[in-house]
RNA sequence: GCCGCCGUGGCGGAAUUGGUAGACGCGCCGGACUUAAAAUCCGUUGACCGCAAGGUCGUCCCGGUUCGAUUCCGGGCGGCGGCACCA
């Protein structure tokens, strides 16, 4: 143990020297319009990678994964010509920070800096290709100011349901709109709900958010709480319509999909006894199959229907619903519980009285807390039927699973339904929503399950909400943009009040902004920053605007190129993140509706014993360690070889092992030790080609050298997979070359230095240095990617298999143009093939040129 | 329950407009070099039968299409991820 393990080959020499020199001159800057030397005649490429919230922890192996990936790309797409934008950054406001400083009484500043620092030695360690001078901090308060900025930009904004845009409040002042009517159209407007309240957190969560927690042992509990939230409901339409032509994971695509939950129905108007109660169901044409309403507890109307023999079991009930959450509501759906209201509605298709309940098996969160029932046709209303002995009616024949629950989207032949009989699912739908609207009795409805975001929290280590309350009116106001960024006061003590207005209210000097506005407490969620970071790094320093129109134009033409991140975010970060994009091009501020064009999720690493690396199991491995054993080319080459790049895949040490051989392979192909042991250039190496044939010229003769064919076929393999990100097999096909390399007896320079252009994305580290050592004074990386040459690929000699009975009987060498007619012959004259097709008939031969050949024979 | 993904050697994985299953790497075994070890290099390595030539089986299971199926179709089984009383 204690010995210095020795290393195959000096990466602990130059990988550091390296690093140092990109750095200093800055190799891998991007310059951006504006700059002095910026070319706009260059292509771009946006390359992103999800940037890392800066834990105490620092880095693990999950972390270069999909950095890694990028990495290679970037360094790519520069070698073939294009303007590489490949930033990084700190998403660095969040929970474990203030928590932290909760418990050592250090400011989450400090703990956040000294995290970041740790961080970003951690990737330079990695010789990642980042253009540091475009970090950016989402707390740092250059960028508070436009995360600030933007939320003022959805505040002031309304959605247009005519252009299906986002347009400013100002156009409803114009229209003579009330400040109330107004405050319900913003984008960013105050609600009163019941919301998830953490009493050890001291913050409210996102629907989102409560599983996590809970997970880590703190309470959630539901309390009605005045909170801001974001208008996404309204773009759901669009977020789901424009997701389709984007080029990412078609299972990510449908997450989204599903997290949005659109569902085509109908709305139906129902009469309680003077009140309207309306409900949204999908299976409108089984009306006449409804024979009775539930409401949700928490309905609106159920304290008026409610009649007074019924009146203590009602409230009963609703106090024990009111007991329970969400969740412990889901969990209970073994058991349908409820009780009626003593009222009837009518069915208005039929005029049939039929009674109304209260269930929590109904969600006064989605559609409109209220259902018909129709228990002949749906699973849940026929277990409530059958438990408390409610009519069933058939109203759809024709389903291959019998009377009962019906699958929604099930095809069937109404009866006993009236004017509907006879009439194909898909009909009766058209026909009783056409029924509906004409007798003013409900409408065509699209409903989604995706839910207006919960944008406030309870902490200090967030952006604090640019607004104010008029102290006599009530009314709320944003602060001129002129006070931007409007930081979070300097305060001692930060711990959670128990006062759901947050941790802010104790700074009492900092709220109390004039004689007539009091300061909103509230702070944004830590997805407040991500959601824009990718334009910041565009234009990171500029203080006129969040970005300036030419960065914008020449950078986010088209998108980011290509995002890279965990799947974990798929759903959250991305949604937000297009729907933040989606305001900002309503209203001129982008030009573009959706921010990221392709996205890849990289697959999880796992432990080495197969379970989800995590502190508890001790089975965290660090970069640092893997840096220091191994290096930092090897740690990135295993973790692209370890297998595709979307596919979960246990670490193994061993495996980096393996990728460390075959660096020391390439080191070697090139230097070789004296006997004091340096490292000297090898005596293989030769300047010209004369291990080739003498004129390289003529194809055929070119084709016999092994070398420059592997080569070749190198460089093509190696760009194909680099575009389809199959790193592991780009990397086995240069393990392969390398083999070649090695084989050699000489080995020219021009060659070497060819392949280590290829490998450089990989591995710069080693390239650069075996270049140099080679005599260069350039980078590999600012040269250009090789061309690869056909003729160096033709083979005039391959081999083709023998199949009788397309069982394989014989491998026949043969020449590459070999006709049909003569591979059949061939194959015919092999002897063990004979021995095969002795006495049988031959039925058929199959002949597939440069393939094989299969007799058929009996 | 619904949606999506995936089942290939001892292990990570390769190969899919249907055409040699197991590339590349790890591990194991054998050999060379060495006083010895490490490092390095060479070779073997899906299972079974055979001295060998060769043969039989083999990509989760059952069936189908085909001259030919890891690949396409139908039906199972198993695993992973997401959603979940969404009307």
């Amino acid at each position: 143990m204690s010995d210095e393990r020795r290393k195959p080959f000096p990466f602990d020499e130059f990988e550091p020297q390296w690093q140092k020199r990109w750095l200093d001159e800055k190799t891998y800057r991007t310059p951006g319009p504006g700059d002095a030397d910026f070319d706009a005649s260059k292509p771009k490429y946006y390359v992103l990678d999800m940037f890392p919230y800066p834990s105490g922890a620092g880095l693990h192996v999950g972390h270069p994964e999909g950095y890694t990936a990028t990495d290679i790309i970037g360094r790519f797409k520069r070698m073939n010509g294009f303007n590489v934008l490949h930033p990084m950054g700190w998403d660095a406001f969040g929970l474990p920070a203030e928590q932290y400083a909760i418990k050592t009484g250090q400011h989450p500043r400090i703990t956040t800096e000294a995290n970041i620092t740790n961080f970003r030695r951690q990737l330079q360690a990695l010789g990642f290709a980042y253009d540091w001078d475009r970090e950016v901090n989402t707390t740092d308060p250059k960028y508070v100011r436009w995360t600030q900025w933007i939320f003022l930009q959805l505040y002031a904004s309304y959605f247009n349901e005519e252009t299906q845009k986002a347009a400013p409040v100002s156009e409803l002042e114009a229209q003579g709109k009330t400040p109330e009517e107004i405050d319900n159209l913003r984008l960013a407007f105050i609600h009163e709900a019941p919301v998830n309240w953490s009493p050890d957190l001291g913050t409210v969560l996102a629907n989102e958010e409560i599983e996590e927690w809970k997970a880590k042992g703190h309470t959630v509990e539901r309390r009605p709480l005045r909170q801001w939230m974001l208008r996404i409901t309204k773009y759901a339409q669009r977020l789901i319509d424009e997701l389709e032509p984007l080029n990412w994971p078609e299972s990510i695509k449908s997450l989204q999909r599903n997290w949005i939950g659109r569902s085509e129905g109908a709305e139906v108007h129902f009469d309680i006894q003077g009140h309207e109660v309306t409900v949204f169901t999908t299976r409108p044409d089984t009306l006449f199959g409804a024979t009775y309403m539930v409401l949700a507890p928490e309905h609106a109307l159920v304290s008026e229907i409610t009649t007074p023999e019924q009146k203590e079991t009602v409230e009963t009930y609703i106090k024990k619903c009111a007991s329970k959450s969400d969740m412990e509501r889901g969990d209970l759906n073994k058991d349908k519980s409820g009780v009626p209201t003593g009222a009837f509605a009518t069915n208005p298709v039929n005029g049939e009285q039929i009674p109304v309940w209260i269930a929590d098996y109904v969600m006064m969160g989605y559609g409109t807390g209220a259902i018909m029932a129709v228990p002949a046709h749906d699973e849940r209303d026929y277990e409530f039927a059958t438990k408390f002995e409610l009519p069933i009616v058939q109203v759809v024949q024709g389903s291959d699973r019998g009377t009962q629950s019906l699958p929604s989207s099930g095809i069937g032949t109404a009866i006993n339904s009236g004017f509907l009989d006879g009439l194909k699912t898909k009909e009766a739908k058209k026909k009783i929503i056409h029924w509906l609207e004409e007798n003013n009795k409900g409408a065509k409805k699209i409903q989604f399950k995706l839910r207006d975001w919960l944008f406030s929290r309870q902490r200090y280590w967030g952006e604090p909400f640019p607004l104010l309350w008029d102290k006599k009116t009530g009314q709320h106001a944003a602060i001129p943009e002129s006070e931007l960024p409007l930081l979070q006061p300097e305060m001692e003590d930060f711990k959670p009040t128990g006062d759901p207005r947050g941790p802010l209210i104790k700074a009492t000097d900092w709220i109390n902004y004039s004689d007539q506005y009091t300061r909103e407490t509230n702070t944004m969620p830590q997805w407040a920053g991500s959601c824009w970071y990718y334009l910041r790094y565009c234009d990171p320093s500029n203080r006129e605007a969040f970005i300036s129109k030419g960065a914008e134009n020449y950078f986010m033409d088209g998108g980011v190129d290509l995002y890279v991140g965990g799947k974990e975010h798929a759903v959250l970060h991305l949604l937000y993140s297009r729907f933040w994009h989606k305001v900002l091009n309503d209203l001129g501020h982008v030009s573009t509706n959706e921010p990221f064009q392709r996205y890849f999720a990289p697959g999880l690493i796992m432990g080495e014993d197969g379970q989800k690396m995590s502190k508890s199991l001790g089975n965290v491995v660090s970069p640092d360690d893997v840096v220091d054993l191994y290096g930092a080319d090897a740690l990135r080459l295993y973790e692209m070889f370890m297998g595709p790049l979307e596919q979960v895949k246990p670490w193994q040490m061993k495996g980096v092992e393996g990728v460390s051989r075959f660096l020391a392979k390439v080191w070697r192909v090139a230097n070789e030790q004296n006997q004091e042991g340096q490292w000297i250039l090898s005596s293989k190496l030769t300047q010209g080609s004369d291990c080739l044939p003498p004129s390289t010229n003529q194809p055929g003769e070119a084709a016999n050298s092994p070398l420059l064919k592997v080569l070749h076929e190198t460089i093509k393999k190696v760009g194909e997979d680099i575009e389809k990100l199959r790193f592991n097999t780009a990397i086995s096909q240069m393990m392969v070359c390398t083999n070649a390399f090695t084989a050699a007896e000489k080995v020219p320079i021009d060659l070497l230095t060819t392949f280590l252009k290829v490998l450089n994305p990989f591995a710069p580290h080693l390239t650069e240095e075996i270049n140099k050592r080679l005599g260069s004074t350039d980078l590999l990386s600012e040269g250009t990617w090789p061309e690869f040459d056909e003729q160096y690929l033709v083979e005039d000699e391959i081999e083709i298999v023998v199949q009788v009975n397309g069982k394989v009987r014989a491998k026949l060498k043969v020449s590459a143009d070999s006709t049909k007619e003569q591979l059949e012959d061939l194959a015919k004259a092999d002897e063990n093939v004979q021995g095969h097709t002795d006495g049988k008939t031959i039925r058929k031969v199959i002949v597939v040129p440069g393939r094989l050949v299969n007799i058929v024979a009996n």
